[in-house]
DNA sequence: ATCGCAAGTGCAACTGATTTGCAAATACCT
DNA sequence: AGGTATTTGCAAATCAGTTGCACTTGCGAT
């Protein structure tokens, strides 16, 4: 359920998701919000600020917003290189992601699965992994 | 063939790596690649600066070098998020990288292979992939 | 509905990584 | 060795993101 269906999420709705996070209801964080939830593809934070300025909200703030919302987990946010953090809701669920280092364009992968297995019986052991990036070139640019 | 054997690179063979990428041989470039050879994991552009400044060389002067490397692709750049580029020669051939989110730590995983495949039959298709990065909390981390 | 105050905000100044302009130094082809 | 395009050091500029602080505001309790 990556692609959202709708292109606005209501007020209550909103409301409640923040609620239920712990976190107070302004307006900055439902602009967020609403933002994130329009978008088929995550939104770097650049993105976010460039959206929300105009409304009169300060850098700063989105940048807070941002950071709570990671930390309570509302939204995941990808570390995709070039310095610059892309984040999307968390309700679309775990998935890889691919960026084509040409265009920039970003793919969220909900339709692949991956198999990371070790060559050698003594492969290093792997912690937990939550977080696959794929780089590359898109079919456009390639 | 990731591990280095030898802790040290001849000048001779830096001098020859260096003509044949089209790039002068000049105490920089030198000092930048034996650094890099040096390491059994790839190095972030701060630790770089941070080894070549004690010898007199600016910081400028390391961000270009990494950048001629990175073009005439003497190395390899990843991008690994969290504001910090990271290098490794790419002699040592191409493989996955894994981050561990708590720490910091990188792991190279030449001893992993991985299988991408589509779920769907009408899955996207990718373009080409050269890059491939995990991230997660390592063993001692989790 | 109003109150009190912890939580949230705007603003401006700050950080840390990386980039750039430029004049001086240097690698290397002849 | 000499000439020149390339490379370097330095200082100033950028760019994303952070922080300190005084002022607002959301909301649980009255
Ligand atoms: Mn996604
Ligand atoms: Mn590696
Ligand atoms: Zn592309
Ligand atoms: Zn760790």
């Amino acid at each position: 359920m990556t692609k959202r269906k709708s292109a606005a999420i209501s007020l209550p709705e909103v409301r409640n998701r923040l609620r239920e996070a712990g976190l107070r209801c302004t307006p900055a964080r439902v602009a967020a919000i609403n933002c994130l939830f329009a978008s088929p593809t995550p939104l770097s934070s650049g993105e976010i600020v460039e959206a929300l300025e105009p409304a009169g909200f300060d850098k700063s703030t989105v940048y807070r917003t941002l950071s709570e919302f990671t930390e309570c987990k509302i939204v995941f946010r990808l570390d995709l290189g070039d310095s610059m953090r892309h984040y999307e809701l968390s309700d679309v669920g775990t998935h890889a992601h691919f960026k084509c280092r040409q265009c920039g364009e970003i793919q969220c992968l909900d339709d692949f699965s991956f198999e990371i297995s070790p060559r050698k019986h003594k492969a290093v052991r792997l912690g937990s992994v939550n977080e696959v990036l794929l780089r590359g070139l898109c079919e456009a640019c390639e």
